[in-house]
RNA sequence: GCCCGAGUGGCGGAAUUGGUAUACGCGUUCGACUUAAAAUCGAAUGGUGAAAACCAUAUGGGUUCAAGUCCCAUCUCGGGCACCA
């Protein structure tokens, strides 16, 4: 007897589909098209883990799913390979980054080949390929053109001992992540882009896309927009005016005192020689201290500066103190101080015995003038790193930027034997001497000169900000994207997701708003609907992670004997796509069973099942073949559980419901086991499987000769003959008639049926005060 | 502290518009097949109870003919933000 080997089924059809690649897109003007992607992975040297799987398998069912809908679909798929990983694998290896990439990518799309993806393989993309940070560097450019890449000082974390910048995340508590001296900052010159300038638009758009409620959330209150007003504050003694923002200028007359940020640039001019020391050291001190630090302890610190501010309101005269509770990148990065409404200037007030003055509110505009403001700042872009994307600028001798000219683009990542970031904060770009030096035309000398390249690299985000519209040409020499691929297959209709719910799907937002500014895109959002899928974590509840030695390897379970189409079900089988939820590796045997079942169905001609089903009085026929010329009450019968599931599978998909289209499945099979199948019933069977186990639904419809079209109900079949409605005595269910479909509507009907009912009778005895019909429930209810 | 979610059998979860609570899967039990085991197939499976019936969707109220679903309060868990003036 031939028995379900997965493992066999899927090499066939591997090589199948890599020989008649099935989805490789062309644009088709007249053919509605589907665009769908999931966030392209870090191809990391452990390879793909089950929560790729699960966030591929989501895009890989929509993407078939539109397939057998006819519609002309393009799934592309692509590596973002600049990070840190390979940096610091680089760093204590002496491996070049390049060659650990080349081997992890390998690695993953032999991986996500043999799960069976619907991908276009010839529009893979790599963001650490030339040909393709070729363009970042070209859009870096197009924002330096117009103003919105642009140099300012900027702290950053530094440490002292080993002579480096370092990124956040390589902070721990307060101390460098390496040889854990205490990290302080640093004020470097930085690149940052000015998303600040989109920050309306960012805010305004989110309300129409189809995202989750929690990103949008999250995305409106990173933005952070809050309306006040700035107030101007004569400092008495001549130094220059204080501003400062307020969202509540009504409510002046109660400042008592203004407090500004250590870092605030006019500080300086405030101190007396009495402050002076005292307030320094205060600033030194603030400056040491890190985020952690900030978040944990929010007791009230400060120092008096020696002068002293007129409130416009009352005229009084009123200290000015520095405090690090107030942000130098919030506002103006001055406060006035009202701590009779105010909890924190309140604190502060009552800590350093500070007048607290109870008051009445005024009109908004009478001493200052709206402003709105931004949680959100400028994203500071430059990173101290060699393994990532070179910021195409070059410096004259008095140290001014000049862009690197668009036809010397790319500006190639130099080769280094030692990655170790250098003792001056710049990056291991720094050590490559000659590469160092490049030839520009200055605009203001007039004259070719020698200047020296800029050694920061770009944020990954950057090189993850355009990615999506590369896939619509990816190998275009002439441009970043084509303008007629772009208008045919963007924007993204489907982008999967579990992560980057501010970072990434902002930039790419904002990056889309500036380049259709430019007239280089014909949309304003770049993505249509987002899915953002749930983790899985290990079957403990906890994150899988090597250290726990609780990770689930996707490629054992596959080589267990499971397979693919097991692994990618169960995954959509897990529970709600958009939940957390743990593996477990009892219930994978499950959907193995479940898919056991339909190749019986299909190749077991002596399975004995098959030739199974059910008499009207219950008992069990045996012994009949099953795909003959059945009676026709038997194909009726089918006929509705089959048009049934049709529709709950459609429907299901359409809503991102896949476990419970996948449970759907299982209850279909489930029920030809139980009353036998005709063969309509298998190529439904086949068609309806294929988004989620594509490799044996292939082999099923081969076997069946049919091809993978989706089927269509109609909803004449989806009831059977007769329907059962329910009887309630005070919204109890006490009975269940079955009734002719055709006296559904009818009232008199169902009701005389309902009261003749052994049931029913024992609670009507005493009279009936009113009745309830829902047709549309199939329900009766009965009030006694 | 503030803003979102969520709480249903032994477990993961279903219930789409207020209308049969617990679909589907796991686990467990019993049976068939087998010398036996595995695999496969079938049956049962919220609790109490002999049964009738009663009780069950975090807790306590409310609205309704009817509440997992709506309203009010409380508790617990998860996520996000966190001195943003």
């Amino acid at each position: 007897m031939e028995r379900y080997e997965p493992l066999k089924i899927e090499q066939k059809w591997q090589k199948v589909w890599e020989e008649t690649k099935p989805f490789k897109a062309t644009e088709k003007p007249s053919t509605p098209k589907m665009m769908l992607a999931e966030m392209f992975p870090y191809p990391s040297g452990a390879g793909l883990h089950v929560g790729h799987v699960r966030n591929f398998t989501i895009v890989d069912v929509l993407t078939r799913f539109y397939a057998q809908q006819g519609l002309n679909v393009l799934r592309p798929f692509g590596y973002d390979t600049f990070g840190l990983p390979a940096e610091n694998y680089a760093i204590k290896t002496g491996t070049a980054p390049q060659d650990v990439t080349k081997t992890n990518i390998a690695n993953f799309r032999k991986q996500a080949k043999r799960l069976g993806y619907a991908i276009d393989w010839s529009r893979e993309i790599n963001t650490s390929d030339p040909e393709y940070y070729k363009w970042t560097q070209w859009c870096f450019l197009q924002l330096y053109k117009k103003g919105l890449a642009y140099q300012k000082e900027s702290y950053q974390w530094w440490c002292p001992v080993d002579q480096t910048v370092l990124a956040n995340e390589q902070v721990e508590n307060g101390k460098c992540w390496r040889c854990g001296h205490e990290v302080e900052k640093k004020k470097m010159k930085q690149w940052f882009f000015k998303i600040t300038e989109y920050a309306d638009e960012l805010l305004e758009e989110i309300d129409n896309l189809e995202w989750p409620e929690k990103i949008k959330t999250m995305q409106k209150n990173w933005i952070g927009r809050s309306t006040g007003a700035e107030i101007g504050f004569e400092v008495v003694g001549g130094a220059p005016h204080i501003t400062v923002f307020t969202t509540r200028p009504d409510t002046i007359y109660g400042a008592t005192f203004l407090v500004v940020a250590p870092e605030y640039p006019g500080l300086d001019a405030l101190l007396t020689d009495d402050t002076r020391e005292k307030v320094l050291a205060y600033k030194a001190a603030a400056l040491k201290k890190s985020e952690i630090e900030r978040q944990e302890n929010k007791e009230k610190t400060g120092v008096f500066t020696g002068s002293y501010a007129i409130n416009p309101a009352t005229k009084a005269k009123i200290p000015i103190w520095v405090a690090d509770y107030v942000l130098s990148g919030y506002g103006t990065g001055a406060i006035m101080a009202v701590p009779a409404m105010d909890d924190r200037d309140r604190e502060f007030a009552e800590t350093f015995s500070l007048p607290i003055v109870e008051t009445e509110l005024c009109d908004r505009d009478k001493f200052g003038t709206p402003k709105t403001t931004y949680r959100m700042r400028d994203w500071l872009i430059s990173r101290q790193r060699y393994w990532g994307c070179p910021i195409p600028i070059a410096y004259d001798s008095e140290g001014n930027p000049h862009p690197i000219p668009e036809d010397q683009l790319p500006v190639l990542i130099p080769e280094v034997d030692d990655y170790q970031p250098d003792n001056s904060g710049r990056s291991a770009l720094a050590k490559a001497t000659d590469w160092l030096k490049v030839n520009i035309y200055n605009e203001a000398t007039g004259q070719v000169e020698e200047m020296t390249r800029e050694t920061d690299t770009l944020d990954g985000y950057a090189c993850s900000s355009w990615y999506l519209w590369r896939y619509a040409s990816p190998h275009d020499k002439e441009a970043a994207w084509d303008q007629d691929a772009i208008k045919y297959w963007e924007p993204v209709d489907y982008y999967c997701g579990g992560d980057h719910a501010v970072a990434h799907l902002l930039y790419i937002r904002f990056w889309c708003k500036f380049f259709a500014d430019e007239g280089y895109l014909p949309f304003r959002e770049p993505i249509k609907r987002l899915l953002y899928n749930g983790y899985i974590n290990a079957p403990d509840g906890k994150k899988m992670s090597k250290s726990k030695g609780n990770v689930i390897d996707p490629l054992d379970v596959i080589n267990d004997g499971y397979g693919a189409d097991t692994l990618r079900t169960y995954e959509m089988f897990i529970g709600p796509y958009d939940q957390d939820a743990a593996w477990d590796t009892r219930s994978v045997g499950g959907v193995y069973r479940f898919l056991n079942r339909c190749w019986t169905l299909v190749f077991d001609k002596n399975a004995n099942v098959l030739s199974r089903s059910i008499r009207d009085d219950g008992s069990v026929r045996s012994e009949e073949p099953r795909n003959d010329g059945r009676d026709e009450a038997f194909r009726d019968k089918n006929v509705s559980v089959r048009n049934r599931t049709i529709k709950k599978v459609t429907e299901d998909i359409h809503r991102y419901n896949f476990n419970t289209a996948v449970a759907a499945l299982m209850e279909y099979i489930n029920e030809l086991y139980k009353v036998g199948a005709v063969e309509e019933d298998l190529i439904t069977l086949a068609k309806l499987l294929k988004p989620f186990a594509p490799h044996l639904a292939s082999e099923m419809l081969e076997k069946l000769g049919a091809n993978d079209e989706w089927p269509k109900w109609e909803e004449k079949y989806l009831a059977s003959d007769t329907v059962e409605v329910v009887v309630q005595i005070n919204g109890k269910l006490r009975a269940k008639l079955t009734v002719d479909k055709s006296d559904l509507e009818n009232e008199d009907k169902i009701k005389e049926l309902a009261l003749a009912d052994e049931k029913i009778q024992k609670y009507t005895a005493n009279g009936i005060k009113k009745t309830i019909f829902v047709p549309k429930a199939k329900l009766l209810n009965i009030v006694v």
